[in-house]
DNA sequence: GTTGTTGCAAACAGTTTGCACGAAA
DNA sequence: TTTCGTGCAAACTGTTTGCAACAAC
């Protein structure tokens, strides 16, 4: 497992200019949205919490989806199967979900590659990679259901 | 690695009586559509090929809703993160999916729960369930970019 | 005959696109 | 100054809801 440590704001301005994009105020803010979520948010949340801020929907959807590309969101799906975003640490990592309060845990899965072997054996299939949720209810939440 | 084989209608039939529910002919029009896709189909698309026989996206959507919850229809992601249902067989199975053509097999994935556990004991989590998919080329896709 | 299901149409929510203006570098 | 990025508004697509008519059982 691995703790979750966000990468700062001048790393992040590092990434978008070695990839020769500009860091603007919304790129800014819409990731420190998603840095200071435990839980995430679906894009239209995003964009509807980022909108006080005179930020358009566009621009969201947009800038959510540069940051997934550079690796720096991750995609989870909530109890009601609805797409949401984490801010996740930059490598291959996998997310625990609470299904009651949403909070989401990272960690390394290292038991997936062997079952790719074996399924690339048995199937033909070149295996290029692979998605893994785990679900469950977090420690808080058990302790306030008591 | 488990060989889909999709249950007969009356068999389904027999799903739905026991559960109370009607069997009407849109219900079984859903069910064959998606029986006899290796591929699957959002909802969207389903319904747009079920509303060539005269049966609304409505019916679509609640129909799928209800097939998913039965455990008759799997819930994949394409290369676009586009939601996909599949026809799958009753139990705990996962899907390699071909990112070229779309084309889904299922398998059972014996390596997980080891990993719950550690994860319940490192985390504090209870853990209720995971989602796992694969994603790769298949075989006749390989063949057919030579 | 009952009662669950369906089709329709309307309302909605989420998402994308084009383009003139604004602001990083 | 030069692009790249943004806001706005409009257009779409996907999805849900209410209700009268219909068809399983």
């Amino acid at each position: 497992m691995r703790r979750a440590e966000n990468i700062s704001i001048e790393t992040l301005r590092g990434r978008f200019a070695e990839a020769g994009l500009r860091f603007t105020r919304q790129r800014e803010a819409v990731w420190n949205l998603f840095a200071r979520s435990r839980r995430g948010f679906s894009v239209a949340e995003a964009a509807r919490a980022l909108g006080k801020k005179r930020i358009g929907p566009a621009t969201v959807y947009r800038t959510v989806a540069l940051l997934e590309e550079m690796g720096l969101l991750g995609r989870i799906h909530d109890e009601r199967h609805e797409h949401r975003f984490v801010a996740c640490t930059p490598g291959h990592v996998h997310h625990l979900v609470c299904t009651n309060c949403g909070r989401v845990v990272e960690f390394e899965a290292c038991g997936i590659p062997i079952l790719e072997r074996l399924l690339a054996a048995e199937t033909g299939f070149s295996v290029e990679g692979h998605h893994l949720e785990i679900y469950g209810i977090c420690s808080k939440c058990r302790e306030a259901a008591k």
